[in-house]
DNA sequence: GTATTTGCAAATAGTTTGCAATGCC
DNA sequence: GGCATTGCAAACTATTTGCAAATAC
C-alpha cells in the first residue's frame, strides 16, 4: 500500500489524503465497495471521492466493476484471476478462482468470430449459505 | 411472435401497440437493444417503454443485460444458452456458445462455498473483425 | 511557485413513480 | 364498465464537469 504511494509520487502525483484512505479501505474489504461504502468511512466531496476512484482505475490499481447494473463496485487489482459468486438476496459478494480455464474456449471465438478478446467476466448469481 | 401476444392475452393483458412494436423490433435484432434504441423506431413516452421492457421481462418473454456498467439492453429471452461478444471500440454485441460447460465449476463453487448458484454471466470483452 | 488536488454547485444519464386520462375486450 | 395501459411531469440514483480555491512538494 505504501509501495503503491511512492510509485504514484514518484509519477509526479500526490500523497494526499483520500489517496491513502481509499486504498486502506480498500486493502482491507473482503468485498468490492461503492462510492455509497466509501462515503460512510471518508469525509471527502463526493466529485473528489469518484474523481479518485477513476484515477486509481486509470492507474491500473484498482478495477471498477458493475454486477447487475448496480452502482459501481471497486476492489484492489490483484495479481490473481479471479470471479465473483453474488448473492441476490443479500448482496454480498464473494470471490472464487475457477479451474476449468477459457483460454480454449477464448481460442475458440477468435478463430470463428474473428473476435479478438482482450479480457472476459464471468460471475455467478445465486444465494449465500445464510441465505437459503 | 403472435404466439407470445396470444398467451399474454389469454392471461388478461392486452394487444398493444408499443407491445407488438417492441416484440417485433427485439425479434428482428441481432443485438440486445437499449432504450435509446426504442426510442428511434418507436413513437411512444418514455415510461411507457421502460413499463412495457419491465413487464416482458417480468413475463420471462425479454432479457434485461448489462455490459461494463452502460444502460441496460435487452432481448429475447432464446431457448439456447448463450453469452455475448461486445467490441469495446464499436460497442457491437454478438452471441457465441461455449462448448465447456460450466456445470462442474458450478458443483464446485456449490460445495466449497454452500453457495446455490442460479445463473451466471459470461461476457467477453475485445475488437471485433472490423475493429482491430 | 506551480501543478495537482479539492469542494461546490450544477449538469447529465438512466430509470422510476404517482396520478389522472385513455382505450381494449 | 372495469381493468390494463398510457402520457406527463416530477422524482430519483449514479455519476460527471467546470471552475475557482487550496495544498503538496
Amino acid at each position: 500500500m505504501n509501495t503503491i504511494l511512492d510509485s504514484l509520487r514518484k509519477k509526479g502525483f500526490r500523497n494526499t489524503f483520500i489517496r491513502k484512505a481509499i486504498l486502506e479501505i480498500l486493502s482491507e474489504s473482503k468485498e468490492p465497495l461503492t462510492y455509497e461504502d466509501f462515503k460512510k468511512k471518508i469525509k471527502a466531496n463526493k466529485s473528489t471521492v469518484y474523481r479518485e476512484l477513476s484515477f486509481l482505475g486509470a492507474q491500473g490499481i484498482i478495477k471498477e466493476l458493475h454486477f447487475n447494473g448496480g452502482a459501481a463496485r471497486y476492489e484492489m487489482t490483484l495479481r490473481d484471476h479471479h470471479h465473483h459468486i453474488v448473492c441476490v438476496e443479500c448482496n454480498t459478494i464473494d470471490h472464487v478462482e475457477i479451474k476449468e480455464d477459457l483460454k480454449r474456449e477464448e481460442e475458440r471465438i477468435s478463430k470463428n468470430k474473428k473476435f479478438k478478446i482482450l479480457q472476459h467476466t464471468l460471475d455467478f448469481y445465486g444465494l449465500c449459505a445464510q441465505c437459503q
